[in-house]
RNA sequence: GGCCCCGUCGUCUAGCGGCCUAGGACGCCGCCCUCUCAAGGCGGAAGCGGCGGUUCGAAUCCGCUCGGGGCUACCA
């Protein structure tokens, strides 16, 4: 039997790197199959889905890399299908009405935590007749239809990841699968739709390994014979080991995308967050990751993300892509930054000498400033107060206009201003960040020689005659 | 509170009874290279939560305990 699996976003928001990590696997499952990855957005709660984030979580799963196979199934459009299901469970028996209104139900929940019970629900509608059922519809009372779960015996399934895991029912209240408003709840589309894609494995956060009891219920209500195989992923929790959250920072893909991370370092990274293949190998392709993936290597226990970790495999990665792929991951950031002064040579000559040492996209182009900064250009007070105290600033500044003023015009001959430096007595390493400074506007960036080369004899002359004015 | 899941360096992980005086990577520290450093090279500190068992032998198996996380909605 082929491999089918999907990924279920609730396009509620911008693609968070958990579900990132989720559709990531599934879709590594698929691929190493030879299997086939679906996509199901799961919009039945009205009031939390925008349209706009469908389209939006579709181009972040693309710019991943993460590729699917048919047309992707919308909960919205299936909810007939849905409450079809919940009819034929309310004519087997699997569930029935409740009319109980909100007030009511918190104030069963009171009174079950005073008495030291459990939050849940007590099955006060499950043997109302037909007739107090049609005098409570008359009172106009609100209807919902609940899913009766078995009141003993134990509910157990077996994860590819963890094992069998087992529940006792006593443990599960009858729960709601037809709101109020007539709209069909998350475990009953779920149950119908795995059933109706023919879902042979279920990956996803292990946040919902309780519900998977409920869900597989409603499926053998429902005449479902054989399950799906579920594998449940650790979670990918922040530094306080708390679930990610936007107060601590970049949660969502396209905020690491804005900051300059490249997709083949997310997929890297992510790949490896609960989940290692059986050898060292850490920067990895997309297809290596695919030939090695297997559910038995996933991990059990929550992994923090490392942010300094990504940093490192971005910087692995800008490192492997060619100039010319490089050049073109820059653009937008640099256009974006400089575009009235953007020149092209310049800019590829930039990315060019940045490479070896970027770690993000973001800090290539901002490394670039100082060559499209034109007459803007200045240093700013808190960089030239941290420069200014190298010893002997002016001779170091008179040395090395003079220097730069007459040399030929290439990296070797401008980089022997080390010998004028040395010829004070001074090692060069120690005064250099004062001459980054002048040229580049910071007391570190690209390579000193080259930005000069880059920036040309008389302008590099200027920044470094304004240097030596604003010492007095 | 109840139920479920999990527990190897700060972090991600390798490990599936002897190959472990526990390996790799990020980060950190030191040194080197050197024009800064966000790159590179070399080296270092750093871990099996605890207690009992099983066994000739346990990071690996079992129990308890402690700790962390999740769920407990008319969210998904």
């Amino acid at each position: 039997m082929s491999v089918r699996v999907r990924f279920s976003p609730a396009p509620s928001g911008e693609l968070h790197v958990g579900s990132a990590r989720t559709a990531l696997f599934n879709w590594l499952y698929a691929r190493n199959t030879d299997g086939t990855f679906l996509i199901r957005i799961e919009d039945t709660d009205t009031s939390r889905t925008r349209e706009e984030w469908v389209d939006a979580i579709g181009d972040t799963l693309r710019w991943l890399g993460l590729d699917w196979d048919e047309t992707p199934w919308r909960q919205s459009q299936r909810i007939p299908e849905y409450l079809a299901a919940a009819d034929r469970l309310l004519a087997s028996g699997d569930a029935y009405e409740c009319f109980d209104t909100s007030e009511e139900l918190e104030a069963m929940n009171a009174e079950r935590k005073a008495a030291g019970l459990p939050p849940g629900y007590d099955g006060r509608g499950r043997d109302l007749t037909a007739d107090q059922r049609a005098a409570l519809a008359a009172e106009g009372r609100p209807r919902t239809v609940r899913f009766r779960t078995p009141d003993t015996g134990r509910s157990v399934f077996t994860d590819a990841v963890r094992g069998e895991v087992a529940v006792e029912w006593s443990t599960i209240s009858d729960f709601v699968i037809v709101r109020s408003d007539g709209s069909p709840l998350f475990f009953l589309a779920n149950a119908v739709d795995d059933l109706a894609m023919e879902i042979t494995h279920v990956i996803r956060g292990e946040d919902l390994i309780d519900t998977t009891h409920r869900v597989l219920a409603i499926r053998r209500a429902l005449g479902g014979v054989e399950a799906p195989m579920y594998a449940h992923l650790p979670l990918i929790l922040q530094a306080d080991r708390a679930k990610l959250s936007k107060r601590h920072g970049a949660v969502a893909v396209e905020d690491f995308r804005a900051r300059g991370i490249l997709a083949e370092a997310l997929f890297n990274y992510l790949s490896l967050l609960g989940w290692a293949p059986d050898d060292d190998r850490e920067v990895m392709t997309a297809p290596d990751v695919v030939a090695a993936f297997t559910l038995e290597r996933v991990t059990h226990s929550a992994a923090i993300f490392d942010d300094k970790k990504l940093e490192w495999m971005n910087g692995e990665w800008i490192r492997r892509l060619s100039l010319a792929e490089l050049v073109e991951r820059v653009r937008p950031f640099a256009v974006e930054r400089y575009g009235d002064g953007f020149d092209e040579g310049i800019f590829v000559a930039g990315v060019t000498v940045g490479q070896e040492r970027a770690s993000t996209l973001v800090s290539l182009a901002d490394q670039l400033a100082f060559l499209f900064a034109g007459d803007a250009f200045a240093v700013a007070d808190d960089v030239w107060s941290q420069v200014s105290t190298v010893d002997q600033p002016a001779a170091v500044l008179d040395a090395v206009i003079r220097h730069v003023t007459g040399c030929d015009w290439n990296v070797d001959s401008i980089g022997e201003m080390r010998a004028a430096i040395t010829e004070l007595g001074l090692k060069p390493g120690k005064v250099m960040k004062l001459l980054y400074a002048a040229i580049e506007g910071r007391a570190a960036g690209l390579p000193l020689f080259d930005s000069i080369e880059l920036l040309g004899r008389e302008i590099s002359v200027a920044r470094l005659v304004a240097a030596r004015a604003r010492l007095g």
